[in-house]
DNA sequence: CAAATTTTTGTATGCTCGTACAATTTTTTG
DNA sequence: CAAAAAATTGTACGAGCATACAAAAATTTG
């Protein structure tokens, strides 16, 4: 069964809305903007969907799915924990993403989501995945309260150094945000627990 | 010689701002609301202001000013670097000031100032001001390209700090923050230098 | 106190935007 | 091919807002 019509025209839109939210972040996103940018006329929107927050939402969820691929597909590679801690670590700073205008995007999303339940539903989401995916890195290596800082830490450290890139005009690269958390986590986790991450394998 | 009427509407005026601000954010401001919040009628703004962003100007400098006044009398008591250093992280993270409508409204100065430049440098300078704070604790304490490395990490913590008060629903107090930023530093720079900086007076 | 000046009020204007929808075009169906 | 259904277009309406400004009120001046 080939996709009908409506799926079509919604995914369009969808990915319009995107490329208008990676340029303009979700202010800079009107019905008008994200028909054009999908190559359709103005009031084609509320006849594939309810309303333009509707399309934001889903929008939002493809914004992150684009992230977690990279995030993903690192960590499907990764032998050790310490592999796949930098794998959540480089998945989340994609070379081509990395630039203002996408940081500051985001920085609108995390705005917006406080005065939208939809958003912040997802926000929190994205975040217990990221804690998820970073305790799986360290549990059994350190101790309980431990985790906790620690993931906390490394949330703070990745969506900071999205923030600094977004409004200081840092000219900051990908490599350099990888390699400054990097060196974060080493100092943080301590020698010892960096070796141990580097040799125990994945699974248990 | 006494301030003029028309001093003190302007002050007003950017109280009544700052109030607001911290209770809805950037996006939440309005010229009604605005003079609402000073006891004032609505058209009252643009008699003593050329536009609403002229206020926006004056009120963020005004924001600024609370937490630069916490961190200045922090640093006035402090002897020793580290205790510069301390007056700096705490001075960033005031107990009544650390919650999540003042931490979204912060935000949104950051997203605005994406798109004004009068904004975009109001940001710059505060980012200067606390490097420059940052250095002067370390600087000749560890070498050169550490000193930027170091005074970027913190920087990211505690703006990321900030961030994750805004949009996670953390529940994270003051003291949190404070604890977690304090032990980041203290693995980064190493135990001796934090000795070294516990005792170096703070002139030279 | 009366005229002049300053300050304040309330509103009108113009703009941007989300949404609904009638009119039109395209596609499907029988 | 004609009728019905689906898809698309363009626009009109109303809400929210910044700003300007005429009218009113308050204050100062002579």
């Amino acid at each position: 069964m080939k996709r009908s019509i409506e799926d079509i025209r919604r995914q369009e839109l969808i990915e319009g809305a995107y490329r208008a939210f990676l340029q303009f972040g979700i202010d800079g996103l009107t019905t008008a903007r994200i028909c054009k940018e999908a190559g359709m006329s103005p009031g084609i929107l509320s006849y594939y969907f309810k309303s333009k927050d509707e399309v934001l939402f889903w929008m939002v969820r493809h914004a992150n799915r684009v992230i977690m691929d990279e995030v993903v597909n690192r960590m499907k590679q990764a032998t050790t924990r310490w592999d796949r801690l930098m794998a959540i670590v480089e998945g989340n700073f994609p070379e081509d993403l990395f630039e203002q205008n996408v940081a500051n995007a985001w920085l609108s999303f995390y705005v917006a989501s406080a005065k939208d339940v939809q958003l912040e539903r997802l926000q929190r989401l994205f975040h217990r995945r990221l804690a998820s995916n970073l305790s799986s890195c360290v549990c059994h290596l350190v101790e309980g309260e431990q985790i906790r800082h620690f993931v906390a830490a490394v949330a703070i450290l990745i969506d900071g150094t999205w923030l600094h890139r977004a409004a200081i005009h840092s000219r900051m690269t990908s490599a350099e945000a990888i390699s400054l958390i990097k060196s974060q986590i080493e100092s943080t986790l301590g020698s010892d627990v960096v070796t141990a991450a580097k040799n125990t394998p994945v699974s248990p």
